[in-house]
RNA sequence: GGGCGGGUAGCCUAGCAAGGAUAGGGCGCAAGCCUCCUAAGCUUGUGGUCGUGGGUUCAAAUCCCACCCCGCCCGCCA
């Protein structure tokens, strides 16, 4: 007998004797909720536990440890099976204990035989979702701060895919905006040269340089007019912000000399850069072919960047979604045009006005997005005085988009947009897709800040993706040259690699979302306890012994499996299940994470107290070699879900 | 000012939605373990006002209220 949730099968044999017990007694359960059961804190407790006794004398004046007890002896021993006993303890609770003979056969034998998909219990209704993750503007290299992103968005979409569901992973090109047309700018003065390096750093490198250049540019503009009306306290601010760019105009030139003395020169001959910029961005979003060409070009360059970064970490994309193209195919306008005809868009001062409030109020929304009572959501605007849209206006056409395609959508998007991302939800109601709305997610996840200041990209203050991974994956070599100079040459670069991207997965995963994260190269560079490579080489050691053993596991004897520390191994690889759905249906990966750190750090444990291979009899050998190939299997599936590759040998 | 998120040992972190028994880990520090299946490992020790104060409860890190600290947002930026 196998079963694709070997906990829950416990777990229903103890309900059931449980109500059996209590309807024996004549119990009214009415007064429970449902039945849960906790995990003891203490192994030798049980392995499942209850609180009911509480619950169940608050009206009487019994204790609950009598009750425990008197629930015990009306239990039916002849039925038990997988618990092999049950016992009242503590102040009132009861105490399931596994029947480990049955339970580890039937645990082992579940994960070999369901090998690949064990743990991943399928969704009851499996529906088409989009995730929209990455999203990263074209105009620079990804750094860490930025890959927070790709790594939760990812792991998120492995999971909701081994649920059962259709996945579809989705990567927003925001090229439509100031942005894009700064960087196309200054790649134009430069006489839209070919890339000479990764051309995403190359571009990189021209958008800092020259969204400095024409910042500085518009603050000597803006100080100019501030003193013709002598605004001191204005002139004071402008000179502040002035000095701030200076220095890195300083700094930019140190490092990149000759580009940035071309780029100064050039944009040097422009009487108005900002106004070339300006015409280039509605030129962009009026669909004009040769603003169209230009920064098409750009973008499509540093996108390529972004596919060989991502690719390397192991994150790939079912659709590239143009922003340009939402407004170019009329699509955003005629979600606008839509919104204007409700009674909550309005024209203020030439611009048009998104007034969620009144949305929240018309709809009753106040409690069903959760918010404050006396709380009022800011309105939004729309379109600009000179006819131009805004992002999130464009992102209400996309997300409308979306949900033509999918039934969920989750926008992996920073936690800094979360205003943002509820007007949007509002948008979605006021135009009358209240079940988009509802289906709506915004998973958000804080920022990876660089000890002392945040990154910034416009400053050309951040560190890589690139670099990230090639320095761990030059760690990982050296750690294998070190130990493993047995293996061929490929074969130390292959595992270097898996190891490095690995690294850095993990330690992108592990914290919740919710949380900042301080960058530190101890952190990403971690190979010990509690990282992926700590969690592979468990792996690569449980692939060992299954090697030198040199057998399969004939004829295993699980009732031999009687140590504390293998019916524990056996006790995690029947959570793995339960454990799987409450990260998927949460959205938790880190709690994947967790788990495989703490099956690895077991096994790890057993690995060193007991030999697998020269263990006797043979039947308690080949137990054992079980035990260990459904480790491996688990430790495997659980890495895979957070897209780190398990190797067999490091 | 308002909103959102965070606050758990020197540092990092789990647990909080569904309240339960002794708050789990990791790093660091100290001391040990390779003639034995991979030492990226294992063992032992060290360290806690769970931000503060109230409340609810048989039981609170977890729920409620107030306050404090940190971050983010409240743009005709994205």
């Amino acid at each position: 007998m196998i079963s694709e949730n070997p906990l829950a099968e416990l777990k229903k044999e103890c309900e059931i004797l449980l109500r059996e017990a209590l309807k024996k007694l004549q119990i009214e359960k009415s007064l429970i909720k449902q039945f849960t059961f906790e995990k003891p804190p203490v192994w030798d407790f049980g392995q499942l536990a209850t609180s009911i006794c509480f619950e169940l004398t608050k009206q009487t004046a019994e204790k609950p440890l009598t009750l425990a007890q008197r629930l015990v002896q009306a239990m039916d021993k002849s039925k038990f099976s997988i618990v092999k006993e049950a016992t009242a303890a503590g102040a009132g609770y009861i105490n399931f204990h596994a029947n480990f003979e049955q339970f580890s056969a039937l645990t082992i034998e579940s994960v070999r035989q369901l090998d690949a998909d064990y743990g991943l219990v399928k969704a009851e209704k499996p529906l088409k979702v989009i995730v929209e993750h990455t999203s990263v503007n074209p105009l620079h290299p990804i750094h860490v701060g930025q890959a927070r992103n790709p790594i939760l968005g990812d792991a998120v979409a492995r999971m909701l895919s081994a649920r059962g569901h259709t996945v579809f992973r989705h990567y927003y090109v925001d090229d439509v905006g100031r942005q894009t047309a700064v960087i196309a700018y200054g790649y134009e003065k430069l006489g839209k040269p070919k890339p000479t390096e990764k051309p995403d750093h190359f571009i990189g490198k021209i958008y800092t340089i020259t969204s400095c250049l024409v910042e500085i540019n518009r603050l000597k503009r803006e100080l100019e007019r501030a003193k013709m009306v002598s605004a001191e306290e204005e002139i004071l601010k402008i000179n502040r912000e002035l000095d701030d760019w200076m220095s890195i105009a300083f700094e930019l030139k140190q490092k990149h000399p000759e580009l940035f003395e071309t780029l100064l020169q050039k944009i040097g001959e422009d009487l108005d850069p900002e106004k070339r910029i300006n015409e280039l961005n509605k030129a962009y979003e009026a669909g004009e072919e040769n603003a169209k060409k230009l920064i098409r070009e750009v973008s499509q360059f540093c996108l390529e960047g972004f596919k060989e970064t991502l690719s390397r970490a192991g994150v790939l994309y079912d659709s590239w979604d143009w922003e340009s193209d939402l407004v170019w195919s009329g699509l955003v306008a005629e979600v606008l045009q839509k919104l204007k005809q409700t009674p909550y868009v309005s024209v203020l001062g030439g611009v048009l006005e998104f007034e969620a409030e009144k949305v929240v109020g018309a709809f009753d929304l106040r409690e069903k997005l959760g918010l404050r009572k006396d709380y009022a959501v800011p309105s939004l605007t729309l379109v600009r005085a000179d006819g131009t849209t805004l992002y999130t206006t464009r992102d209400i056409a996309y997300t409308v988009w979306k949900f033509g395609k999918a039934e969920k959508c989750i926008n992996v998007i920073g936690m800094e947009q979360s205003l943002a991302q509820l007007q949007l939800k509002i948008a979605l109601y006021a135009l009358g897709y209240g079940r988009h709305a509802e289906n709506l997610t915004h998973f958000a996840y804080n920022l990876v800040t660089l000890p002392g200041y945040k990154m910034s990209s416009r400053r050309g203050r951040y560190i890589t993706l690139d670099e990230v991974l090639d320095e761990a994956v030059k760690r990982a070599y050296e750690e294998v040259y070190k130990r493993s100079p047995q293996l061929p040459e490929h074969e130390k670069q292959k595992v270097a690699e898996i190891v490095g991207i690995g690294a850095v997965r993990y330690a992108l995963v592990e914290v919740d979302p919710a949380k900042p994260v301080e960058f530190s190269w101890d952190r990403v560079l971690n190979f010990e306890k509690n990282s992926a490579p700590y969690i592979q080489y468990s792996h690569a050691r449980a692939c060992s012994i299954l090697l030198k053993a040199a057998r399969k596991p004939e004829k295993p004897a699980y009732n031999l499996l009687k140590e504390k520390l293998e019916q524990e191994l056996v006790f995690a690889l029947a959570e793995f299940p339960n454990t799987f759905i409450e990260a998927t249906e949460t959205l938790k990966p880190n709690l994947i994470a967790e788990y495989a750190n703490t099956l690895a750090d077991k096994f790890n444990t057993f690995y060193n107290a007991f030999s697998v291979i020269k263990a006797e009899p043979p039947e308690l050998s080949d137990a054992r070699l079980a035990l260990v190939d459904a480790i491996r299997i688990v430790l495997k599936n659980a890495l895979n879900l957070i897209g780190i590759t398990a190797p067999e040998r490091m």
